[in-house]
DNA sequence: CGTGTTTGACCTGCGC
DNA sequence: GCGCAGGTCAAACACG
């Protein structure tokens, strides 16, 4: 069982241990942040396709073996990577996870009235992307999504996290 | 001065 | 081919 390194390494500390069984999927280290997320009932998926699989029953994390189908077009070798999305009631956009991110963008999408932001980690050689971005239908929910794994360990202690998570409030998707 | 944000322009994929 | 929407770049700017 992985813990949470990639995303929230050092983590461990909180009481949070992941104890759901999520596979490997390609091999990669991909459970960390999901299992945490069950954990606290935040609503998770992952999503390799823009949509978002909402619901967190108890039954996700099946189907994601997947993500390998690449698009067969014209042999583009873009292999898509594959990205975690969660919602958190939160009353800051910023959850501070520990990682020094860079904002690199901001758009206004679909019909949300909030734009998403677009973010990078800084640590060198780590493109670990994600992207923020607050519910129109709910304000006071925070979708984050991930993309890539951090691959350096965090650059801030986790304290603070600790505090964000506390503050984090359980979000079931009730639709 | 180093680091991060803002913001308009640019790029790219996709549907029509 | 064209237009739109999402994603990224990069110069200017702000701040400690």
């Amino acid at each position: 069982m992985e813990n949470f390194e990639g995303f929230f390494p050092g983590s461990s500390s909180l009481n949070l241990t992941n104890s759901h069984g999520y596979g490997e999927v390609q091999g990669e280290r991909d459970n960390g942040i999901l299992g945490l997320m069950a954990e606290m009932g935040v609503s998770a998926v992952k999503k390799n396709d823009l949509c978002i699989n909402k619901g967190f029953g108890g039954t996700t994390g099946e189907s994601e073996e997947k993500i390998d189908k690449e698009k067969k077009k014209g042999g583009n070798k873009k292999m898509r990577k594959p990205r975690y999305a969660f919602q958190t009631r939160s009353q800051v956009d910023i959850l501070d996870d520990g990682y020094r991110w860079r904002k690199y963008g901001q758009k206004a999408v679909n019909n949300n009235k909030f734009p998403r932001s677009y973010y990078r980690c800084t640590h060198q050689g780590c493109n670990v992307k994600k992207q923020v971005q607050r519910l129109t239908t709910d304000e006071g929910i925070v979708e984050t999504t991930y993309e890539g794994m951090h691959s350096h360990p965090i650059q801030k202690t986790n304290d603070n996290f600790e505090h964000i998570l506390s503050q984090m409030q359980i979000y079931t998707s009730s639709f």
